[in-house]
Formats: structure tokens, sequence, C-alpha cells
DNA sequence: TCTGGGGTCCTAGGACCC
DNA sequence: TCTGGGGTCCTAGGACCC
């Protein structure tokens, strides 16, 4: 049996736990620059506020409905989401971290008694230890997993938990899944879907395999057996090296200069390399792109990307920033409001498998032994204490609804009132 | 006026090899 | 008229996830 504990609203729940009066009320968590809704209550969701909605659309509502409006705090929510992984990592056997709000949980070799004991009690233990709500599913596969934690945060059960065990209740929870909240099946595979006739997860393991395998690839195949009982996505304990490492920002306000560019690629790059030594891996390719407001009509669109392959693998920021400042000069063009950039790094590789340049300019022992003592004073001091000085100012985004950090930063700690 | 930021995997088609 | 059989690698594009 695999399990999966997926946290109900999470960044929405973060904001809660600091700040109980929210309870029972409308609240959405925005994007960066405050720009779209990302997180809903269940309040919010009954008002109609849709996943992704721009803000500037549902203005009215807010004020209307009283909507209480968060930037998004990520400091805050990843440092919950780490709580309540630590707590499931004690209650169960092995977890998977799958997002920042879910993980599988590896059942596998367990008896019925002892799963059901632990889904029981496993989300008052992660609501006690955390302040989180969580809903909890447990089947056969992880893909039915899914389905039963759906089915928990549908029905609000008591304890949060469902355990889709036997035939019977798998068919009837498969019978009210549409197609479309399937793990694995899109827009696109649902209308697909729904054009031969399937609306649902139990239409789609009565379709032929064959026919399955042919028309939906075999991703979709592998939903199909998933759905129908047979385990065939491995369970990662794990989590594997990222193959593609990405800092990219909308920038709050539209930006005309390349030295203002500059030090925002300098910021995307030196973010990355942080993430590529974090992992302690190197990369041999870094991509730029930039581009222009897409929403907006009255002027004109631009979209450049460049990438440049690197002579040896690298996870230094400097060398990494030199090729930025050249690279970005090829792509800009006078004349041009950007909107958005980011950069990008690729063919990654472990660090302790490549071997350096003989001949390289750059003492790399060097470059390690500096970007380690950086790497270690941000951690120590907090996120953006030490920067490039390319960087200039620390880049912020435009958020102005932003909660405290309450959790990582003494300086935000809490305060109690008698 | 105002529209997020990360990722992964698969396929088709072309270029190339023998 | 009829035109082999087996591979690999790369890229772009499209689908999906949170």
């Amino acid at each position: 049996m695999f399990g999966l504990a997926d946290c109900n609203n999470f960044y929405v729940s973060c904001e809660r736990v600091f700040n109980p009066s929210l309870e029972g009320k409308p609240v959405v968590v925005l994007s960066n620059n405050d720009g779209c809704v990302i997180s809903r209550s269940e309040e919010a969701k009954k008002l109609g506020i849709k996943m992704g909605e721009p803000l500037f659309k549902i203005r009215d509502l807010i004020n209307k409905e009283n909507v209480a409006v968060y930037s998004s705090n990520f400091a805050l929510y990843g440092d919950m989401s780490q709580r309540v992984m630590e707590t499931l990592r004690d209650a169960v056997p092995s977890i998977e971290v799958y997002s920042v709000d879910e993980a599988f949980l590896d059942l596998r070799g367990m008896n019925i008694p002892d799963i059901k004991k632990i889904g029981e009690k496993l989300s008052l233990r992660v609501r006690k230890n955390t302040g989180i709500p969580i809903s909890v599913g447990i089947s056969k596969t992880k893909t039915l997993a899914k389905v039963a934690a759906r089915v928990a945060k549908k029905t609000l059960s008591e304890n949060g938990c469902t355990f889709l065990q036997d035939e019977e209740m798998i068919i009837s929870a498969l019978k009210n899944c549409k197609a479309g909240d399937i793990w694995g099946i899109g827009r696109k595979l649902s209308s697909f879907l729904a054009g031969n006739r399937i609306f649902t997860a139990y239409d789609l393991i009565n379709a032929p395999g064959d026919w399955v395998k042919r028309r939906l690839t075999i991703t979709g195949h592998r939903t199909w057996r998933e759905l129908r009982g047979e385990s065939c996505i491995l369970f990662e304990e794990m989590p594997s090296e990222k193959k593609q490492i990405c800092t990219s920002r909308t920038f709050p306000l539209e930006i005309t200069q390349i030295d203002e560019l500059y030090k925002a690629f300098a910021f995307f790059v030196s973010n990355c390399a942080e993430k590529l030594r974090h992992q302690k891996s190197v990369c041999r390719e870094i991509v730029l792109f930039l581009l222009t407001n897409v929403y907006k009509e009255s002027s004109p669109d631009y979209y450049r990307s460049i990438s440049v392959q690197l002579e040896t693998p690298t996870d230094s920021t400097i060398e990494l920033m030199k090729k930025v400042s050249v690279s970005l000069e090829k792509i800009f063009r006078e004349g041009y409001s950007y909107k958005k950039g980011g950069v990008i790094l690729s063919e990654i590789s472990q660090k302790s498998e490549t071997s350096g340049d003989l001949f390289s300019p750059y003492d790399s022992h060097r470059h390690s032994t500096l970007m380690c003592c950086l790497d270690d004073i941000n951690v120590k001091y907090g996120k953006g204490s030490i920067v490039h000085a390319a960087q200039g100012e620390r880049f912020r985004t435009g958020s102005t609804r932003l909660s405290k950090r309450y959790t990582t930063d003494w300086a935000d700690i809490i305060t109690v009132k008698v």
C-alpha cells in the first residue's frame, strides 16, 4: 500500500497558523509581484475565485467580500513544509517528498490494521505538530493514493484520511473521479478522452490497454495500469538531482536599460549557481532568456534566448557571471521594455565525477573555497546576506502584503499578547 | 494600470552511422 | 513497377506536475 499526504490549501494554511483570526474567512495568497492567486481557502473557492486568476480582475470581489490577501512568503512556506515532512517521516517507514505540500508514504510490507491506525492518526499528528491541516489517501498504487486523497479532501472525513482498501471501494471512487482529475491526465488529454466517451477514471480503466498505449503513449498506459491496481510508478525516497536549474522573474516594473537588466541577471545566475552547488553538481551550459510584456498589445513583442557552452563544467558564480555579461549584450535590443527574464543551467553532472581543466585561467580550487564560504555565510546569516557586487541592491519583487518570517528570522518571531 | 515560478518526460523527425 | 535493416543522437514541441 502507498499513501499520499497532501496539505490542504497549503500557503493559506501557513498564514492561518500564525494568524488564527483568518480561520473561517476567505483568504488568498498571491504569486510574485502580487500578480495571480496561487492559493485559496475553501471560503475563497466558494466565492468563485479561480486558481491563477489575476488579482486586478477580482479587486471588486475582494473588497466586497472582505477577502484577506497575502503576498507569497516562500521563506515561511518552505520552513513549514519541512516541519510537516519531518512529522510524516517520523510516523511512517519511508516518505517521498513530492512537492512543497505533498509526500508519498511507503506502507509496503505493513499489515492492514497498522495502516489503518497510521491513517487515522496522521493528520491529527501533523495538525498538532505544525498547525497545518492535511488530507491522507491510502491505496494500492501511488495513482490510487492520489485518488483517495482527493476523496479525503472532498468528504472532509473527521480524521482526514481515506483508505481505498478493497475492489468495491476503489471502483466506487473511480466512478466519482473525473478523468481530468486523475494524476497525469491534464487538460488536453481529458478533452481527448471526453471525445472518446471516457469521462471518469472508471471509464478509463475499462478502455482497452492497447488503445490506451497507442493514444496516450507509455505514460498514459502507466496511469491506466496504476488505476487498475498494478503499481508501476516507482517510489523514490531520495530526491533525484535536478537536470536543469532555472531562476526567472517577472519584473515589477518594465526595464529598458541594460545595466538594470544586468543586475537582475546577476541575481538569476547567482541564485541558480547556489542551487547547483547545493546539490553538489556542476553545469556545462547556461541559457539566458529575455522577453517583453506578452499581455501588452500596444507594444511590440520581443523574445530572445541565448545558450552558451562552457569549456569546463563549473559551479562558480564568478565564472558563470562572466558568461552572463557577454551573452546579455548579445540578446539585448535597445528600444524595448523588458518584463521578464531568467537563467537556466543545464548539462548538469556530479561535481565529484568531473575533472577540471589543467589550462583554465581560473583557479577552480580557490573558486570552490570562496563559493563554499559564501554559501555558508548565507546559510548562517540568511539568504542574500552576502551577494556579488554585480547584483547591486537585493533583487526584489513588488510584493506588498507580505507576512513575517515567523519561523526563520529571530526578528520576526511571533509576539503573544496577554 | 495590474497576469508566477519552478520542474519532468515523451515523441516525431531529421541527421548521421554501418 | 520494384528500392534494406538496423542503430544513435539531437532538437523542438507538446504534454504533464506542483
